[in-house]
DNA sequence: ATGACTGCAAACTCTTTGCACAACA
DNA sequence: TGTTGTGCAAAGAGTTTGCAGTCAT
């Protein structure tokens, strides 16, 4: 039973002192809803749809702010924007460095000796997350 | 004992019935000897020291072309610009998700089992590399 | 000789910033 | 009521593209 995306996003705010403001409940509804890897575009787009007049610097905060308390990830990307993905279970991604293409791998990876390693260099880390990096079944052929 | 990055790439380039430029040597001398993690913009400035007149366009271009033979690796970046990595063996990566610092690490991560899921999915990997995100010293007090 | 590569300049995309107004707490 | 958050517009950074000329093969 996982709470949704809004009201873990409004605990949290309400946590640290921060204001939850329809913008950002809409923010991470569409998130929820949309449940796959997106574009701050690709939200915004959304978000402007079921709420109009939402600014996409609004939109790009909101995302920095989800990441921040860890409840969508940031995912490498290849063709310049950045790719958020609301899942935050363990998987790992696959990444066509053609045509930049991300797709999910449930194969396990042990990376705790790696997070090991990041907190006694005094990182503070959110996650481990593998990228795998080549081409793609229809750009390989 | 390794072949410099230079004849690699020279010997890559006649097997693939690609053009051996100054430009293209060049761009990989300066990558084995920064030896660290650089952007297209240092790599061109080094280059450009050493051969005035190379564009930038050119860089970017033999970035790929070193990417894609497997004698650089890109590494996920924070801030809008591409991180390049000279050192190929197998290792990760700490990124700061406020600062965009990259460290290196060198605990140990068992990934063939991912690299198969993606051989199975039809995907060719070039390899796998675990970027683990989080906040650095600095940025975590 | 000829086709690949380079340089130049401009365009393009994604993201961030500054400032005034609005609205959550 | 006092900030924090939002919208707007513009700027900024990084990367790519088109084209004419050059050069490796």
């Amino acid at each position: 039973m996982t709470a949704g995306m809004e009201s873990s996003l409004a605990g949290a705010l309400r946590e640290r002192g921060q204001r939850v403001t329809p913008q950002r409940l809409m923010v991470a509804r569409v998130l929820s809803d949309l449940d796959r890897h997106v574009t701050a575009e690709i939200v915004f787009d959304e978000v402007s749809r079921r709420m109009p007049g939402v600014s996409l610097p609004t939109v790009y905060a909101t995302l920095e702010l989800l990441e921040g308390i860890g409840l969508i990830h940031r995912v490498a990307s290849e063709r310049g924007a950045v790719i958020y993905d609301p899942r935050t279970d363990a998987h790992h991604h696959l990444v066509c460095r053609r045509c930049g293409a991300i797709v999910d791998v449930d194969a396990p990876v042990e990376a705790e000796a790696l997070l090991s390693a990041a907190r006694s260099a005094g990182f503070a880390p959110d996650h481990a997350q593998v990228v795998v990096r080549g081409l793609c079944a229809a750009c390989s052929s």
